[in-house]
DNA sequence: GAAAAACTAAACTATACGGTTTAGTTTAGA
DNA sequence: TCTAAACTAAACCGTATAGTTTAGTTTTTC
């Protein structure tokens, strides 16, 4: 029985794919998310097949096993989520200017609900997986930091901050822009703030911030 | 066979104790263990009661079902586990001397194992379980924020500090003041800072918070 | 010291699920 | 149009585990 229809090989991006890339295509989707939204443990491969509309054969031949899916879910999912974000940090302005638009962008990103499913599943598959917690962290956070470092140190050098160290600044800042935001969305306490919310909260994070490190 | 042997009935605390109480503390240790190591799912009942050198049937005697034993463990977590930091808020001295107090008690209550393993599952299964979720962040992070608001006024009040939200700034103060060690810790990266790391990050933590709202 | 309550080990039920195999069908490419 | 590769549904294997039951032992209590 053919069931599924099959998909127009050109139907994603205009480009020509194969049948068997674009069931690929359709795995990860799939598995993506019944990762996020149950876990590791609680995701059944049969779901993902089935959610793809794919044999669960056609799963086990393209990624292996139940454990590489899972990181190659998770890998894609953090390369190039926190990429969009540093661009606001080249763009011109005051200073204020700047890490205004970062710190929209920032919280925008880390309430997304798919964003906090991640963070769930990835934090607490990091106790059980000794690479994922640091491999994350190194393309994620780390990179955050020491972009706002780099942009910091920048402003100190013209004069506009002064700031001992950076990193630690840096760190500092996206603590305090995070307050208790994430903590809330995570477990599920006013997890989706109103805009006018969001922005008094960046407004006066942003205030304190050059009120501690402005030029005197 | 009788393979344990009996513990006697007082053994902890001086106080009589009946054989059927200390089994259930016992299996309470051994869950909170196992619950906080391998998370919800992954536990394992016969573990549990092994653990506790109790048969399966007095687990199930004592909590009835693997969901219900986990609900204990989570609530009776929480409950103290915050409360002890607050003292700090309300010794006397300096705003700074009471802020570091609290920093200092704050940073190495977050980054103990336990705490690091009960934030884990805690966050993944509040995404599971409505309830969980809210109740923990009433009697944890809720609480803490207003006290520290609460003392943040007092210092207000006397002109110590200025301050116009200052529920606001609590939040930020513990934002910057976590930063990225909770995150790092989480992710296995310097999961155990030392002392000396500690300390500067704390003082650069308030001397930033007190350029940012300190008098005029 | 006897009855009731709590416990024990161990077997058992029922189910779920990761992963494989089978037997047959569809698609791609020369 | 023919062949190889990729796919399909569905059955199957092996194991793990929540929860129950049984038959008998120990502890408590009156």
């Amino acid at each position: 029985m053919t069931a599924v229809k099959r998909k127009p090989a050109d139907e994603q991006g205009g480009k020509h794919e194969t049948l068997s890339a674009s069931k690929r295509r359709e795995i990860l989707r799939s598995a993506n998310e019944v990762f996020l939204a149950q876990g590791y443990l609680a995701a059944n491969m049969d779901e993902i097949a089935t959610g793809a509309s794919v044999s669960k054969a056609t799963v086990y031949k393209h990624f292996g096993n139940k454990k590489a899916l899972f990181e190659d879910i998770i890998r894609g999912r953090i390369d190039g989520l926190f990429s969009p974000l540093h661009t606001e940090l080249l763009a011109g302005g005051s200073v204020t200017e700047v890490l205004t638009a970062f710190a929209r962008a920032y919280i925008d990103l880390i309430l997304q609900p798919s964003s906090i499913a991640l963070y769930r599943v990835l934090i607490f598959e990091a106790g059980h997986n000794d690479e994922l917690g640091p491999n994350t962290y190194r393309v994620g956070g780390s990179v955050t930091v020491s972009k706002i470092s780099d942009y910091l140190q920048s402003q100190v050098d013209v004069g506009r901050l002064v700031i001992d160290n950076p990193a630690m600044a840096a760190e500092q800042f996206i603590g305090s822009l995070t307050g208790h935001l994430q903590l809330r969305a995570l477990l599920g306490v006013d997890a989706n703030p109103a805009p006018a919310r969001r922005k008094a909260h960046i407004k006066e994070a942003i205030a304190a911030f050059l009120r501690a490190y402005g030029p005197r």
